[in-house]
RNA sequence: CGCGGGGUAGAGCAGUAGCAGCUCGCCUGGCUCAUAACCAGGAGGUCGUGGGUGCGAAUCCCACCCCCGCAA
């Protein structure tokens, strides 16, 4: 029987949670979250997905945000005597006072094929740059981020509709199975973890609500994949000239068109963020390098989801060009 | 009391006191080899709910219900 404590917080780290506590050879001793936090309308404190799923389960929480010199709990985890620790998108850095308690160390999921996509944002960074394929890694954490040496990996194939939610289900629930395998692996040393190798080290930025804003100089493959990238959050905008008042207009699903050829003729066609019209119900945003990104789901500020015809029926000066 | 936007025809929107509109969709007919095209005609609204002010309210005032964005 292998002891843990489980450190995890959002909605990714449901799965393993789930797969480690069905496991007859582990037993959870307690789930370490972070505090609930203002959420929805009225900023309501609400409890992380897995403190909600831990309730469920009937596993002691700890809820905690400051973990270093943090007498108090230091203590409180000491005293179960863990073998191992499972962090799975946790959120905070452990400290390396903590990582000593586990008698094997502390495992973490990370949904990046290390040392490729160290950092926050690796499941965002696979799509936004075209991979066709990322993964998950099973890895032993020391005092760097996402440096320790590898347990096990898989691989994973990005679709090309994939997007950060789509793909990080499958990450979520395949990153389970590994976690449990590797797991069991590691605790009976028929896996040898073996260091990073810092060659091909690369690392993902924390995301802001900036990085959403569309740059239409950049062409519509580059765009759409941006599209899928920071779906839902922070979401893929640009600002539209509303009869003079700026409006933000999220664009929620879009293909890139490979050619302009039919509008090259028009000059107003190529400058990058004119909203054009193509056929009948069929709209597109002019792009750069002469690309064309044909638009069907949109969300106006403060409006929920619509798709582009919809959206454009009752805007039609958005409109910057009309094929006749 | 976190900030803000909104509820008008099946959809998306205009309309801020004076006959309820636009772009679509839908129905009928026409034109076409044909069509998501085009032409002609038509149906479809208790303007979220309740009250108030006015000669007159979608519009102004009050209350309530519902929806959404930001934020986290």
């Amino acid at each position: 029987m292998i002891k843990i404590v489980f450190f995890g917080t959002p909605e990714f780290a449901l799965s393993s949670l789930r797969a480690l506590t069905a496991h007859g050879e582990i037993a959870i001793q307690a789930v370490v979250t972070q505090p609930d936090k203002p959420k929805g309308r009225s900023l309501q404190k609400t409890p992380s997905s897995v403190a909600q799923c831990a309730e469920e389960l009937g596993l002691p929480v700890i809820k905690i945000e400051n973990l270093i010199n943090n007498q108090e709990v230091f203590d409180q985890l000491s005293r179960y005597h863990a073998d191992l620790y499972a962090v799975v998108a946790f959120g905070v850095i452990l400290p390396s006072a903590l990582l000593a308690l586990p008698a094997r160390g502390a495992l973490n999921l990370h949904p990046s094929l290390l040392p490729r996509y160290r950092g926050s944002s690796p499941i965002q960074t696979a799509i936004l740059n075209g991979d066709t394929e990322t993964g998950i890694t099973v890895m032993l954490l020391d005092e760097k981020m996402d440096h320790g040496p590898i347990v096990a990996q898989h691989t994973v194939q990005i679709n090309t509709n994939d997007t950060s939610p789509t793909l990080s289900d499958r990450l979520s629930i395949m990153g389970a199975q590994l976690l449990v395998k590797g797991m069991l692996d590691y605790s009976n040393g028929k896996v040898q973890p073996y260091a990073q190798d810092e060659r091909y080290v690369s690392y993902t930025k924390q995301i802001s609500k900036d990085d959403g804003r569309i740059e239409w100089t950049k062409t519509s493959k580059e765009i759409a994949r941006q599209i899928r990238a920071y779906k839902p959050w922070p979401g893929s905008w640009t600002i539209l000239d509303n009869k003079g008042k700026p409006h933000t207009l999220k664009i929620i699903d879009a293909v890139p068109l490979s050619t302009i050829a039919d509008y090259a003729q028009n000059p107003l066609s190529h400058t990058p963020g004119k909203l054009i019209q193509l056929s009948r119900k069929r709209y597109a945003f002019v792009c750069g390098g002469s690309t064309l990104l044909e638009i069907f789901t949109v969300q106006p500020a403060n409006r929920t989801t619509m798709s582009a015809d919809s959206y454009i029926r009752g805007n039609l000066w958005l409109i910057d060009t009309i094929k006749k």
